[in-house]
DNA sequence: CCATGATAGTCAAGAAAATGACTAATCAAA
DNA sequence: TTTGATTAGTCATTTTCTTGACTATCATGG
């Protein structure tokens, strides 16, 4: 049930329609939660429904109209109970664990054509969470905004996005280095044509 | 679709009964992949009707007899398949992380609680994995064994296990400093009580 | 003798997430 | 001028994951 908090956790600092939420929830900006469009506006009727949120109509002239939504008191006292509740720890969940877990027992070329894809994926998430970070913290140090600014919350969950991502694309990048060295015929070690 | 990967790719280096994979793919060791026992009773089933892996019975006085899976051609195939396919990038999905989003509008004392605990989980979980890396690589250095060792899938896995829970445990740390700093009404910033 | 915990495995139900298709408007560029 | 992109949102189906309970046997400790 960690779905419907992340959506009011997101609605704290400024109210957003289900489209605005969609894309803050997409691969590119999520940052502390992923999910899809119909994830978010099926949360949002629940929510809304149950007086953790509240919707009020934007009319625009230029485009369709929009929904634009904030969390209640209820939704906070929500929050506040989730968030003294007891916590599941965490697992990676990562197609490309598997793969190298059977790496031993695969195609090495296919592994790491798929490895190096990440790697520029990956980069380009370091890339957006470094300018993202900027952003937040303005023209203070990071540690000055930590200690001074408001809002830290955001900036915190953007720091693990970052740290993961680094950590995401230096394994990439060794784990390449590694089947690349192996698959190299070198002496004292049969290559893996050998096999 | 993943987990019937991820069964494939755990049975590749041992035979092992349903029992031994749920073990394996329960939070203690599941540096790859996690899933509930029901899952991968599940899963082996689908897995052996479709003839990617086969199972044995092994008749046991002492305990209740047990079957055995070991993967076959097909799985091996399915496998490379797998591997060849695009691979779809992974997220962090932690409560945690809902949690410190919300942050500045939320007791801070729970938080904390909740981080604390969350550090002696990650440090418990980076002493297993040093622990079974230490195994793994014997009485080699890790560059050689990464080099030369047979079986590099499992280890490079755990590695990034190991670094992911190390980003873990910093990340909980250096929130719960920044949080507890904050907490502290300190000249030129107004205390959290304050408003 | 009884409680416990480990081994070995199963069933059913429900919540959450992913997949895929769809409406409908407006704007900008080819 | 029609194609594609963006904004805004919905529906239906399937897959996957989680929760909770349940059956057995054997070993160990108290």
């Amino acid at each position: 049930m960690a779905l419907r908090h992340a959506v009011l956790a997101a609605l704290l600092d400024e109210e957003l329609s289900g489209y605005q939420l969609a894309k803050a929830f997409d691969m590119g900006v999520a940052n502390f939660w992923h999910a899809l469009p119909q994830q978010l506006y099926a949360e949002l009727a629940k929510l809304e429904h149950e007086g953790l949120i509240t919707g009020r109509e934007v009319v625009q002239e230029t485009r369709p109209n929009k929904r634009l939504f904030k969390v209640t008191g209820a939704g906070l006292d929500e929050l506040e109970r989730f968030t003294a509740a007891a916590t599941k720890p965490s697992f990676i969940r990562d197609d490309l664990l598997v793969k190298v877990q059977a790496a031993d027992h695969v195609n090495t070329e296919v592994l790491v054509a798929r490895l190096t894809e990440r790697i520029t994926f990956a980069q380009a998430k370091i890339d957006l969470f470094d300018a993202l970070l900027r952003t937040m913290r303005g023209d203070l140090a990071e540690e000055d905004f930590l200690h001074r600014g408001d809002r830290v919350g955001p900036y915190l969950t953007c720091l693990r996005g970052l740290s993961f991502e680094r950590a995401n694309r230096d394994w990439y990048e060794r784990t390449v280095r590694v089947l690349r060295e192996r698959a190299v015929p070198s002496p004292g070690r049969p290559a893996d044509e050998g096999l």
